[in-house]
DNA sequence: TAGACAGGAA
DNA sequence: TGAAATCCTGTCTA
């Protein structure tokens, strides 16, 4: 607890710190601001944490406080701490629970604010004039404007603690399996409980609601069915697509007692309601029409739901937000690999869903051997001569077009994989033109979104048994979770720099090649060509942002001929 | 009744 | 910033 030369984190008054990756201690300070601040910059020797009221109010939420804030900065601070900060902190922080949400009279609900000032400073938000009716210590409000007042307090940098009760639903009993229902052993591993504990307990009996993030591949759905397991309730579960339907169905009937006349799936194909019910985002915010209602929202009535899962919560569409009054008044857990949202929707997923509750820093899994390690190289390229000048007169669209399509790739990707010979490889990219390319090149098999499911089945099931050893695939490799486990990939483009796709696509090699604790899992690689001096240069770092805050290093590669 | 396909949405 | 994929519904065919 000493200002330091040696020490590795830089922390200025704007808020923002400063980690020297290459000073001693670096990884334990990268942990220990983990919970409290987010990655802004990663190149490679200085990263920038910025702190915001949003990272405070989950950190609080996650019962850390101002003087474990204090603390971190203090043990690892190069430099002393710029004064008046550490208040500035604390106070952001004791924002949260200033505000509470109480039951009110019959069916109403009470906005308690004990102190004066802020109540009425809440009193004169113009957004909520018409929702809120002032009362001795608070606000009255309608129970149907639960959501709506959250949201709109929160941007008014009030987040609010909701303890106003829960439905509790209607009763099933979900019991976990000991042993799975394919015959193997069945147990929930630790940080899958410690992810389930953390909402279930998180604001007293009662009022659990919240998010958990982990790593792709590392179980979220156990963590799921764990909560169900303790709630005993009918649960609906929202999801991005019908292949992760059946995954959470299939993960059901393997892992749980339920049999699957208590399982229904609500899609495109079948419209069934069940206990348990899977449903796809898209049908809860389809309408025939921009004007009609959306037909299939009254799936959140048709039952006594005791729990709503959020799966992929990130990709909550922004129409959900409108059923805000049903999915307030039940718990809910969200899931997800990353809630860093391109579009800025994170304070909707904080007020609607709830704060995070459980995070785990990937490494700390990778080295317990749950999901496996991974070596991550940027290998950097020049354009051929005879493109530099279209891509100096080209326009903004066009020159992500022509760097990602560097045609010099190609012969990269083939010597990847030819020097990669034990490894079962996944291509991935983004025009179908340059996968058509390098598919004919490498003489591999391409799946995009217009291969049918057939012959997807067909090219996952022989690249199973190894006797195909490399597919090349388009963007349906974001999604579809029905993709197989592959030792490395090959990321030849990328989309405008979303650090989602970015984890996701990490997410498909770091799935665990060997029984955690028997052997070490197998090593992952991860390959991502990037055109020199290019635009494409500022999108990749972008993209790599999420796994720079992961403690992942990326090397950097220089590829001459 | 199943499937294939077109068209719209975000 | 743009391209590609998905999912939903509705219609047509056998």
């Amino acid at each position: 607890m000493a200002v330091d030369p040696a020490n590795p984190l830089i922390v200025q008054s704007d808020r923002t710190l400063l980690l020297d990756v290459h000073a001693p201690r670096a990884e334990e300070a990268r942990a220990a601001i983990l919970p409290f601040a987010e990655l802004e910059k990663s190149p490679e020797h200085i990263h920038t944490y910025g702190i915001t009221p949003l990272s405070l109010w989950n950190a609080a939420s996650a019962g850390f406080t101002g003087e474990y804030i204090a603390g971190a900065l203090g043990d690892y601070t190069r430099f002393p701490v710029p004064p008046g900060i550490l208040d500035g902190f604390a106070d952001t922080m004791a924002r949260y629970g200033k505000i509470r949400l109480v039951p009110g009279r019959g069916d109403d609900l009470f906005l308690a604010v004990k102190d004066e000032a802020i109540r009425a400073e809440i009193g004169a938000l113009k957004s909520l004039s018409k929702l809120l009716v002032k009362a001795q210590g608070g606000f009255t409000l309608r129970l149907v404007d639960r959501g709506t007042v959250k949201r709109e307090l929160i941007r008014g940098g009030w987040p609010v603690k909701d303890e106003a009760p829960l439905a509790k639903g209607e009763d099933l009993d979900v019991v976990l399996r000991k042993q799975s229902a394919s015959g193997r052993p069945f147990a929930p591993r630790d940080y899958q409980i410690e992810a389930a504990r953390a909402v279930y307990g998180s604001g007293g009996p009662g009022t659990g609601y919240g998010v958990v993030a982990l790593p792709c591949g590392s179980g979220k759905t156990v963590v799921g069915m764990v909560l169900m397991s303790w709630l005993k309730t009918n649960t609906l579960i929202l999801t991005t697509n019908v292949a992760a339907v059946h995954q959470w169905i299939e993960e059901l009937l393997d892992k749980t007692e339920l049999d699957s006349g208590q399982i229904a799936e609500y899609t495109g194909d079948s419209k069934a309601v069940a206990p348990v019910t899977i449903a796809t985002y898209q049908i809860i915010t389809w309408r025939p029409d921009k004007k009609s209602d959306f037909p299939h929202f009254r799936l959140f009535h048709e039952r006594h739901w005791g729990l709503i899962i959020y799966d992929e919560v990130h990709l909550l569409p922004a129409p959900v937000f409108r059923v805000t009054a049903e999915l307030q008044a039940v718990r809910r857990l969200g899931l997800t690999a990353t809630l860093i949202r391109e579009d800025g929707a994170e304070d909707a997923v904080f007020s609607l869903v709830g704060p995070k509750r459980y995070d785990v820093p990937w490494k700390e899994l990778e080295g317990k051997g749950w999901i496996a390690e991974a070596f991550c190289t940027e290998i950097r390229l020049d354009l051929p001569e005879e493109q530099r000048i279209p891509y100096a007169v080209a326009g903004k669209r066009e020159k992500y077009r022509i760097a990602s399509e560097n045609p010099r790739k190609e012969e990269i990707v083939r010597q990847l994989v030819e020097n990669h010979g034990e490894d079962q490889i996944l291509v991935i990219g983004q025009y179908l033109s340059q996968l058509e390319s390098i598919a004919k090149l490498i003489g591999a098999p391409l799946i995009t979104g217009k291969t049918p499911n057939a012959e997807r089945e067909r090219i996952y099931n022989a690249f199973k048994r190894k006797e195909v050893r490399i597919i090349v695939v388009s963007r349906v490799a974001n999604f579809a979770i029905d993709l197989p486990d592959a030792s490395m990939a090959v990321q030849v483009s990328g989309s405008f720099g979303s650090r989602q796709e970015e984890t996701q696509r990490l997410g498909r090699i770091l799935r665990p090649k060997a029984p955690p604790g028997k052997t070490a899992a197998r090593s992952s690689w991860f390959f991502t060509l990037v055109s020199r001096y290019t635009v494409e240069e500022k999108f990749a770092a972008n993209r790599q942002k999420f796994l720079a805050e992961q403690g992942y290093k990326y090397s950097i590669q220089h590829w001459t001929e």
